[in-house]
DNA sequence: ATCATCCAGTGATCGGATCAATTTAGGGGG
DNA sequence: CCCCCTAAATTGATCCGATCACTGGATGAT
């Protein structure tokens, strides 16, 4: 059952193997908000691991949220148990359906960002708007070990001028690139793609907050569609492009 | 300079005053996404823990997205500074920054959502939507433990049957609530809060997505003036409320 | 100059020991 | 019989030191 020995390839850490038995645990056990888990002790014992192992996977899940660790009380699963189960996904079926509501979710949001960020960029913020524009062109750019080149609507999202928004739509596209590795969309017009960025740059530009968002919210219909078609026909000849 | 013992009242772990420490110890030497972090052994050492205490720490920012830790080649800033710095806030001032741009992040995705409820919600989800209903009514419900009782506006995120969306909500009302433990925003009218709710639940079970969402804007509008107006005026007779 | 190899630096894991907070079970007094 | 106080058991938190595994640069032969 345990059998956590570094057999072939391992990438991932010991430390988030575990997590991810943990998860697997409260999943098949069905757990749910407010319910115990087993001691320390005895999960390192189960997973056959260290304790101080362990612990890091403990820490790691708690700082997500999925879990609660109360001193001298127990370990409790956490009250919000989708940030929990949503850490590992399930089977490709899933992520798709995790991808289509990732992208409802943009759909519903970024619209308001675009209006935003007519509204309240400043002149750097253009120039950073600017920089990433061109980016969406290029196949798919291996930029340099691990500084992803913000790319644009990560850059729309910091020109909207509010943190919170921000932080929402990164981790909405880091979430989405994550599903990407196991679902890979496909993207057949990517000249469109760029050509829809570079008409909602111009609408941010002319601080026209309406159109800025109608655009927005076309380019990610767009998206939707694509995602949907992938998903009935799956993938065929055409090869996986990443996209922003 | 390290000084950790428990003097007088220590309400937090010592893994995660580490963790604060070394998000200050990023912020002071004003750090940026791909700059290198000392090494564990140092840094248990700057901080007076132990290893296995520091790694804990490590592993908390290392899943919030904080930092970066690389097997064999070191520590380093991750891609979202943001993330990082947001852990811990600094003063006040800031806070109250941010529990605005909090309230503008909501009145920027809630309307869509309380659209998409209106759109999408079943049976269950209204069941759900009006049992959170009448808890709005309520002074300050102190529930069991630690389970929050579903407010309006967690339910009405459920409601769009979309769990990131959900997600989103979320975690902007758990960081509201962090960040109203430092600053406390008055409300004066309750009962109007209340009825606003109401006139929400009824549009949605209405399903009529724009008046859900002109009503949840002009909500949410409301709020913000409050805030505002309690972000000019300090803390005066009113008590501090709690609202959702 | 090129490339394989070695080595120092650094993170990852381990094993057990000890401290601290919580809960629970008794025991004494009312 | 019930309540409160204390003590022991339970469980998470931290510590300590050692060892393993990965990376990157230095070394040296070709």
């Amino acid at each position: 059952m345990a059998a956590s020995s570094n057999m072939g390839l391992s990438r991932t850490s010991l430390t988030q193997q575990v997590a991810a038995q943990l998860v697997n645990y409260v999943r098949e056990k069905g757990l749910k908000p407010g319910d115990s888990i087993p001691t320390t002790r005895s999960l390192a014992a189960k997973f056959g691991v260290n304790s101080a192992t362990l612990r890091e996977a403990l820490r790691q899940l708690e700082a997500t949220g999925g879990i609660l660790l109360r001193h001298g009380s127990g370990i409790f699963v956490g009250p919000n148990l989708d940030r929990l189960l949503l850490a590992n996904p399930t089977s490709p079926a899933v992520s798709m359906e995790m991808a289509i509501q990732l992208i409802n979710a943009r759909l519903a949001i970024e619209p308001q960002i675009a209006a935003l960020a007519a509204l309240n960029y400043s002149t750097d913020d253009l120039a950073v708007l600017s920089e990433a524009l061109p980016v969406s062109r290029q196949p798919v750019t291996e930029g340099p070990r691990n500084l992803p080149s913000p790319n644009f609507h990560r850059a729309l999202a910091a020109a909207s001028r509010n943190v919170i928004l921000f932080e929402i739509i990164d981790s909405i596209l880091t979430a989405y690139r994550w599903e990407q590795h196991t679902i890979r969309v496909v993207f057949a017009d990517r000249e469109r793609d760029h050509q829809q960025h570079v008409s909602i740059f111009d609408a941010v530009s002319d601080r026209d907050p309406h159109r800025s968002a109608l655009l927005t919210e076309a380019h990610l219909k767009d998206i939707l569609g694509a995602t949907l078609k992938a998903a009935s026909s799956p993938s065929d000849t055409s090869p996986a492009l990443v996209r922003d």
